[in-house]
DNA sequence: CTGAAAGCGCTTACAG
DNA sequence: CTGAAAGCGCTTACAG
């Protein structure tokens, strides 16, 4: 039952410990100098009457809102989604409240309408919230006079603070994990050879291979994110003979493809061919205890915490901020 | 770059304007009578000196906070996420902010913290967000002075507002579909018995076919949300030759498992067999302009923009909402 | 129609 | 160590 009991403000607390306002006020902040008696009847008293400072009065007197902005093309899409929510969770442990504004970043205008209203809101901070690496973010920090993070995106100036996945650790992951199964001959199905994220990944997986003083099987096979190009690429695979023990899909859905079409073709996998992809989407869709795929989780929701937590933190440390992968064992490499 | 032009207050649009501060107030908001003259020029003055009103100092004049708090179990979890997203996009389009508090439904004593505290903010309305019908959630209605709705989830208290998938209209818009195709022999592979989203899926596939003078071609095959599932039951349909020529899977995984058996054997989709999913999956991953499996969109981001709007509304309508699904056509009924 | 005053509850120099 | 006062900027009865 909501019992509707009157709220007892900072005076009553005063008033009943018998002291002034400001006196009560430092007691539960901690701040002055203060007797010790003095500050534990305060604090005695508040505990009793229950009290509970006004947010809204502390927000009004410290200029400091509790709430941080986050700014997005497109909230809805699928990658973005866990880096906001990530980040969200975290501000919410931290008691920040977080202001969603979609889709402003786009049109000048509404930009420079929604950075008047951030400011008359009093924000605490502002985290961006992109798509990935295509292309860069223009950079509104210079418009805010509270902390700017961007997630998930670079911003256009330098100096500017963004966390971004490791698209170069992914693709060591990937090598790493294969070269530790013994597999000697792997091959590489990704997107467009323009594809930023997919040239980091080549690259990564390069490098775990020239360690092991090894090369790729086979040129890497660029095409797009899709099943559709995994199961092409596959059968590119088989028909040329490529005697590989092991392909890495540079996301999951290309890493099913492949897998359709070979296993099709009556490839054991991972005894004939191992098969690793990258995304973690049978985790995005459903926390199945049944995993299949193994696959690198990218880290988007660390990714949007990790933003969050330095936006709140205090000190900006400028440049990119690269959020470590997590390899997730399925049985595609048993 | 960040003028620090020193901010203009509503008292010095009144100074300027030649007025007091509670006209310019009134002027600005529209209350009270004002003369025309008087309002204009106090707008003009506003525009001029490009003023804002102090959020905060508005919200603790006001009390409220133009903060809403979304209390879930899991915020992470695949489903909850799009519910949230939706929520927290319409909640910004309007200007309120949202404080997710994540896990602290469970246990009693974070709970009544989380009340105090949220309370404390003066928070402006609460959105409960649940992960399906499993169970219940214990209604904290009564222990808050503003609105609380829970999406996704029922309360166990009959008067609180719900908003949750209408499970009935996704077995009925699938039947209808497949009946609308001219299929006939339709099959039903889905989850355990006892899964509630699962039996009112059933029954809504019922009752489209009862309403063509049908029934299902065969009893309804009960497993689980796996894909494997889908692969199992597929066997069984093509071992005990059910000449069906269409199956609807419980979900997009168990559609899924079903085509690669169905496929592997040689049937040919959609021809032979049309198929159709739920969930939505290949658009929750990733937004292909390839799309492959038929579907029903359950509907969750638009159920959280509708707990939303219905929060913020003002008259709440006790009693459950029902979210309409949307078909999504693709190959697999082509 | 307009304005002086109180109120929303806190925090924080500044005196004492 | 403690308190009176100003300040954070608004809104809103209440007089005039």
């Amino acid at each position: 039952m909501a019992v509707p009991k009157k709220k007892v403000t900072l005076s009553d607390v005063a008033a009943v410990a018998g002291v002034s306002l400001s006196t009560a006020s430092k007691a539960l902040n901690g701040g002055g100098r203060i007797s010790v008696a003095t500050r534990q009847r305060i604090e005695a008293t508040a505990l009793r009457l229950d009290f509970r400072p006004n947010g809204l009065a502390q927000s009004l007197a410290l200029g400091r809102s509790r709430t941080v902005a986050v700014l997005t093309d497109r909230a809805e899409s699928t990658f973005s989604r866990p880096v906001i929510i990530g980040a969200a969770t975290y501000l919410g442990q931290h008691e920040q409240a977080v202001l969603l504004y979609d889709a402003r970043l786009r049109r000048r205008d509404d930009m420079a309408e929604s950075i008047r209203a951030l400011n008359a809101r009093r924000i605490d901070g502002v985290l961006v919230v992109g798509e990935g690496l295509h292309h860069r973010t223009r950079s509104v920090t210079a418009e805010f006079s509270v902390p700017v993070t961007y997630a998930f995106t670079l911003s256009d100036e330098p100096d500017d603070v963004s966390f971004v996945p490791d698209n170069v650790a992914i693709g060591r992951m990937a090598g790493e994990h294969l070269l530790a199964l013994g597999r000697r001959r792997i091959a590489h199905v990704t997107a467009e050879a323009d594809d930023l994220a997919a040239q980091l990944r080549v690259q990564g997986l390069r490098e775990a291979l020239a360690a092991a003083g090894l090369t790729l099987a086979h040129e890497v096979l660029h095409g797009s994110w899709t099943e559709a190009w995994g199961r092409t690429a596959a059968q590119r695979i088989l028909a040329e003979d490529w005697q590989v023990d092991a392909v890495v899909g540079g996301n999951d859905h290309i890493a099913r493809g492949v897998e359709n079409v070979l296993a099709a073709a009556g490839v054991r996998i991972p005894q004939d061919v191992a098969l690793v992809g990258v995304d973690n989407w049978e985790g995005l869709i459903i926390n199945q205890t049944e995993r299949h795929l193994t696959t690198i989780d990218v880290g988007l929701i660390g990714m949007g915490e990790a933003a969050a937590a330095h936006l709140l933190g205090g000190e900006q440390t400028p440049g990119v901020h690269y959020q470590a992968p997590t390899l997730i064992v399925g049985e595609t490499t048993g």
